[in-house]
DNA sequence: AACCGGATCGTCT
DNA sequence: GACGATCCGGTTG
């Protein structure tokens, strides 16, 4: 599995992100999202996504006009615009479509294929911090390469993303920062269904992506196959 | 499995 | 001054 990282898994180049948010959106999944620092390498295959279509989608952040916050929304494709929220988390998103459109796509869930350990310390320092007592949480449970990057704030945990990273450009040599060709998926694999936390006149819009029968896909819970205990 | 509250702060009204 | 593209742990059933 670690073949696709190699040299052979070359950068999504920028004009992939030029297209349409809602093109682009679909075709993310199952690539992978590469991060490299100091401490080294997180690889994540992407498995759930939401579109965020501009200005006339009130859903996105860009639907009231520019502001200083959504600014990277309305740059060049290819780059980062990350967030911040609920006072603790961060959140990723691909800007997408023609410079001005403010279209982008919320990496919302994939697995850790490459820096599990990496990933798993990046989390347990998170919780240390967040922790009023330490000292209780200090049960460390195994986390599994699914569960790391399940959510989109989980997953700019696992990949070490912060506002450090907002507007960051995914197509340069430099950035250390890129989504590689992956594993696209057949269109046969891809399931959608309305965005999270999000209500009015865009709740009812099909814009989230995801793989179907992933178990890093977050929060959706269609038709729960709950399993009664044993006769 | 479903529900609940707590943590925590930048952003825009 | 309210609230959010959330997560976690605890409790209940």
């Amino acid at each position: 599995m670690a073949e696709p990282l190699g040299g052979s898994d070359e950068p999504l180049h920028r004009a992939f992100f030029a297209r349409p948010v809602l093109t682009v959106a679909p075709e993310l999944l199952g690539r992978v999202i590469i991060h490299t620092t100091h401490e080294g390498v997180v690889a994540v295959r992407l498995t759930e996504v939401e579109a965020y279509d501009g200005e006339r989608d009130p859903g996105s952040h860009a639907y009231r006009g520019p502001t200083p916050r959504n600014a990277v929304m309305f740059g060049p494709p290819g780059h980062l615009y990350v967030y911040f929220t609920y006072g603790m988390h961060w959140c990723a998103n691909a800007v997408c479509g023609s410079p001005g459109s403010a279209s982008a796509v919320l990496l919302r869930a994939g697995e850790v294929i490459e820096g599990v350990d990496l990933a798993r310390r990046r989390r347990e320092e998170r919780r240390q911090r967040q922790s009023r007592d330490p000292a209780a949480t200090a049960v460390r449970r195994s986390v599994s390469g699914h569960e790391l990057a399940r959510g989109p704030a989980r997953l700019t945990t696992a990949l070490g993303l912060d506002g450090t990273q907002n507007g960051a450009d995914m197509c340069g040599a430099t950035a250390g920062l890129s989504i590689g060709a992956g594993w696209p998926p057949g269109a046969e694999d891809v399931r959608t269904g309305p965005r999270t936390g999000v209500g009015g006149a865009g709740a009812a819009l099909p814009w989230r992506f995801f793989l179907d029968g992933e178990r890093s896909v977050s929060p959706y819970r269609p038709a729960v196959t709950r399993r009664r205990r044993g006769p």
